[in-house]
RNA sequence: GCCGACGUAGCUCAAUGGUAGAGCAGCUGAUUUGUAAUCAGCAGGUUGGGGGUUCAAGUCCUCUCGUCGGCUCCA
């Protein structure tokens, strides 16, 4: 018997039977890939399984989507042995591959802490060394519980018990370690070539701070040492980036014991806080909202109306005035009905576009805080858009638009998801899927790539979400669209219609920044500190060279301010090298070297943060420049 | 909130249970400087906070606050 194949390259080829996918490629890894795995029939697969008759073959290398997870996995899968090795009592939960790395979680008899990683490392590089196959075994579910009972896994047996009952149940052996595990896997240990253990942490078991915490253990694979390496200074970069510590070098922002989770922002900060208010309302207004403020206090019957006290109370922080209690707003979206609710509406008023830049409050657990990215208290760039039913489509699309055009100016990429029905929802299930489909439809009109992530909508309708990436490709949720079927109910918000009779407005909720804060934190880290001249907090520097020309240096001053520009001007007395390096620490976009040269001929001598020293110019010319660069908000 | 680590001068970091130090920043003075750090001097601290062990605590124990890495949650 044979077996007829097709390969990725789109030949067909006879084989005999049984011929598994490794003989397939075997003499054919010469284009320069590392081959870990196939796709049959799309279906990931061990290079080790005989391939069936009249299949569809594709190499998997490091590259391709299914790869580096495969191999991630391997690794996990290493790391697991050799902790069974070293701490034969471990308890085995479960170890996948995640971006970027992999994570394997264990329940220690006594806990392990971080210098334990380094022993741990060292047994993964012996059994690495020692090549030991990996073999797939596929068995019934009797014998897999029986296994696993055998070897005392009590994590794995609740895993087997909730696989679904007609699910193949299959094991992964390499020496004396077996993990339950669906595979594919590299075929031996000594393919996994280049890893590192990056970090230890508690995790709970599946996820939920009910179960018993496990120690799970971090780390990343690459196919050779070059690429992890790559892979750690990109690590360092981002370390160097980090916004906390470019927040309190460059003066933008500071933290303090004395207001956890609740920022104060310098006014270096406050500068680009500004600029980036001041550039969302000019688009804003463009784009036809209306600009309202709302209490930041407000009674506790409005959140009772708002089903915030009963859904969201443990995020709230209250207060009692005249003995009433009174709630401080942990969303802006209340504060919004009550201002629509303040008139009647005719469906000629629709669509009312209310854009609020609300400061939020929320309890956030402590362990959550981080920077500027996860704090108590954040100012939103919400809006409550109020609209007939048949506008939903055309007022996706605008906010769509608003989007890519703001987000364009920060040079960020994005990815948008579309997220559907969770478990716990309200309203019906045709009113789910009609929104669904409407806000898909956009979606695909717009030609938009998005992908779904199911189950993951608000409670009260489905939304999009916008997901920034920086320039070192880690992405941020920041912008959100969500259809809300609960609030124009709850409000009983209203609009006469042509019939004469009153309606129910639909209400969409959307910010864009997201958070100020986030926001923030997100372009100094994309910037790495040196943000285009439009935001810049100081945008051009003044050195003189010596106290000879400080009355020039002046001069140039009062003209730049007079411009409008940020500037400064540095008289100390110090050598040009030093107030030089100064400025680009930092990150001051133009410095103007001014000294006797200059007052002679009366120009600048211009030096620009990346680029270096531009030679002189006449400072018309340079103003004239550097406003256009702020006016088109140049990169 | 939970697991783990950490907390020393404004910042980065030293200090076997035995007199708390350095570099940078700051201040003062000298130097008049041409594209990433001029030299010298001075000052700077209840070692996050409370309690305890000890002849003696930055160091050990305990409580607490905060920070960091995760879990969970989400803008």
């Amino acid at each position: 018997m044979s077996i007829k194949v097709k390969l990725d390259n789109g030949k067909e080829a006879v084989y005999p039977e049984g011929t598994t996918c490794f003989d397939l490629y075997k003499e054919k890894t010469a284009d320069n890939k590392e081959l870990l795995a196939v796709l049959v029939d799309g279906k990931e697969c061990d290079l080790g399984q005989p391939l069936p008759d009249n299949s569809n073959v594709a190499l998997v290398d490091f590259d391709s989507p299914q790869g580096a997870d495969i191999y991630r996995h391997s690794a996990s899968h290493v790391l697991a042995h050799a902790v069974k090795r070293l701490y034969p009592e471990a308890k085995l939960g479960i170890g996948p591959a995640i971006e970027n790395g992999f994570y394997y979680d264990f329940e220690f008899e006594e806990p392990i802490s971080s210098d334990d990683l380094e022993t741990i490392e060292k047994e993964m590089k012996k059994i690495v060394k020692e090549r030991k196959q990996i073999r797939r075994r596929e068995m019934s579910r009797e014998e897999a519980l029986r296994l696993f009972e055998e070897r005392n896994e009590p994590y794995k047996i609740e895993l087997i018990r909730d696989l679904p009952e007609d699910a193949a149940i299959s094991c992964y052996e390499q020496d004396d370690f077996i993990d339950l595990c669906a595979g594919p896997h590299l075929s031996h240990t000594g393919m996994v070539k280049a890893f590192k253990l990056t970090g230890l942490a508690g995790a709970y078991w599946r996820g939920d701070e009910r179960n018993p915490m496990l120690q799970r253990i971090y780390g990343t694979a690459f196919p050779s040492k070059e690429r992890l390496q790559h892979y750690l200074d990109m690590l360092e970069e981002a370390k160097k980036r980090d916004h906390r510590k470019l927040g309190r070098e460059l003066e933008l922002f500071s933290l303090h014991e004395e207001g956890p989770g609740f920022p104060f922002f310098h006014n270096n900060g406050t500068v680009i806080w500004q600029e980036l208010t001041d550039y969302w309302r000019i688009e804003h207004r463009r784009a036809g909202y209306e600009e309202i403020k709302t209490p930041l206090i407000l009674n506790r019957s409005l959140w009772e109306q708002s089903g915030h006290w009963d859904h969201y109370r443990d995020n709230m922080y209250f207060s009692q005035i005249d003995e009433q209690d009174f709630a401080i707003k942990p969303m802006n979206c209340p504060g919004a009905m009550l201002v629509y609710r303040s008139k009647m509406h005719s469906y000629r008023d629709l669509p009312r576009r209310i854009a609020e830049m609300g400061i939020v409050h929320r309890h956030e657990l402590s362990g959550t805080l981080h920077g500027l990215m996860r704090v108590r208290s954040f100012t939103q760039d919400d809006a409550h858009i109020f609209m007939l039913p048949d506008q939903v489509e055309s007022e996706v699309a605008g906010i769509i638009d608003l989007m890519d055009r703001i987000y364009r100016v920060f040079g960020f990429q994005y990815r948008v998801e579309l997220s559907t029905r969770p478990g716990k929802a309200m309203g019906t299930l045709e009113m789910w899927d009609k929104a669904t489909n409407l806000l898909e439809k956009v979606l695909l009109e717009k030609g938009v790539d998005y992908r779904i992530n199911d189950g993951d909508g608000a409670f009260y309708g489905p939304k999009i979400d916008f997901h920034l990436e920086d320039c070192l490709g880690r992405s941020w949720q920041c912008g959100t669209i969500q259809l809300d079927f609960q609030m124009p109910e709850k409000f009983d918000l209203t609009y006469i219609g042509e019939d004469g009779n009153k309606h129910r407005p639909v209400v969409i909720h959307r910010v864009i920044y997201g958070s100020m804060e986030r926001l923030i934190a997100l372009l100094i880290e994309h910037y790495g500190g040196a943000f285009p001249t439009w935001l810049a907090p100081t945008q051009v520097a003044i050195i003189p060279v010596t106290d000879r020309s400080h009355e020039y240096g002046r001069q140039i001053y009062d003209r730049l301010k007079g411009e409008g520009l940020r500037v400064t001007l540095d008289q100390r007395n110090e050598k040009v090298g030093y107030k030089i390096r100064e400025a680009q620490v930092n990150k001051i976009p133009y410095m103007l070297i001014v000294g006797d040269r200059e007052v002679k001929s009366g120009q600048v001598a211009v030096r620009h943060r990346g680029e270096g020293d531009l030679g002189a110019d006449d400072l018309s010319n340079l103003i004239e420049k550097i406003n256009k660069e702020i006016e088109e908000k140049i990169i």
